[in-house]
DNA sequence: AACACATCCTGACTGC
DNA sequence: TGCAGTCAGGATGTGT
């Protein structure tokens, strides 16, 4: 599903339903969830249940959300189908739901958080939190606090992934000169999250097609302008599906109440095969790419 | 370090 | 209806 308007989406629902909600159960349906939890169930239970979710941040696609005394860290990343669904104890049995974590509120309300993957490239974990390497704040959560101490913290296995074009603190100069550095495609690059982080397929060729640079264009033959023109229809596009709650192609992405985004509307590329072109009326076209595909104008988006 | 690939999985959908 | 084939918003470990 999921890239960085997904998640954020998600984040926010999270935020706004269970922070400062303990955890007060805990029901594991397929214990393939939890596979990047290395020291076992057993441990994750334990170290989760009975805690306190202080808040909830993301960095890219990871999600995280710090409990307790702030040095741990519930972590989750939805991979390709992952949804985190939150629901009343009532509310039927949601398809393909992997864990099911229950809380109780700051008000005394009963919520389950339910992890729906259908094809378990999600996970979920308990993880140590750790100073970033640049010093700054782990991630975007909402309401700035300096009193949190998590604030400059991050999950151990978060802490290779670059900061993402909305992140305060995105370094677009040096995300730039880095770019000129590698002899990759340019959508390679752009679907690096070592490099910069939170876009995937479907952002990556939006951003592509909007620049009007074909996907296989090397990037250290591209000029640092047109790299920061990039850069900045990527942080554009990103906010624009934010502001939409995201990209629901079918039934894999859905927010924390089980709603679809509405972007889908708004793409030009992604999705768009045989579709014209919005600027030149070609048909858009497919091409199978990285185990994967790639959108792209053949008349807009040329190789060289 | 950087790069290209294979791999982890399931289910929905298409066409015969 | 059944069955084979295709497709899917990602990250990671591997060998070079």
């Amino acid at each position: 599903m999921p890239e960085l308007p997904e998640v954020e989406t998600v984040r926010a629902g999270l935020a706004k339903s269970i922070t400062n909600a303990t955890v007060t159960g805990l029901r594991i349906h397929d214990p393939r969830s939890l596979k990047r939890h290395l020291s076992g169930v057993q441990d994750f239970q334990k170290k989760l249940v009975g805690s306190k979710v202080l808040d909830v941040v993301r960095r890219g696609k990871f999600l995280w959300l710090p409990l307790g005394g702030g040095t741990t860290a519930l972590v989750g990343h939805l991979g390709m189908s992952g949804q985190m669904l939150v629901r009343t104890p009532e509310f039927p049995e949601d398809k393909l739901n992997r864990v099911t974590i229950e809380f109780e509120t700051k008000a005394g309300e009963a919520l389950e958080l339910r992890f729906v993957d259908q094809r378990i490239f999600g996970s979920l974990a308990i993880d140590d939190l750790t100073q970033t390497r640049d010093g700054g704040a782990g991630g975007f959560s909402a309401g700035k606090n300096r009193d949190k101490p998590w604030e400059n913290l991050i999950p151990i296995s978060a802490s290779h992934i670059a900061r993402d074009p909305l992140d305060e603190a995105f370094d677009k100069k040096a995300v730039i000169e880095k770019i000129r550095n590698r002899k990759s495609g340019i959508k390679r690059v752009l679907l690096d999250q070592n490099l910069l982080s939170g876009i995937g397929n479907i952002y990556a060729d939006e951003s592509l097609w909007l620049a009007k640079l074909h996907f296989d264009r090397l990037a250290d033959g591209i000029s640092r302008a047109k790299l920061g023109e990039l850069l900045d229809i990527s942080n554009q596009v990103l906010k624009a599906a934010v502001s939409q709650g995201g990209t629901s192609f079918d039934q894999q992405y859905k927010n924390v109440n089980g709603e679809s985004g509405f972007f889908s509307q708004q793409l030009y590329a992604y999705g768009q095969t045989d579709k014209p072109c919005a600027r030149c009326q070609s048909p858009i076209r497919r091409q199978a790419w990285a185990n994967r595909g790639s959108h792209f104008c053949p008349k807009c988006q040329r190789p060289s």
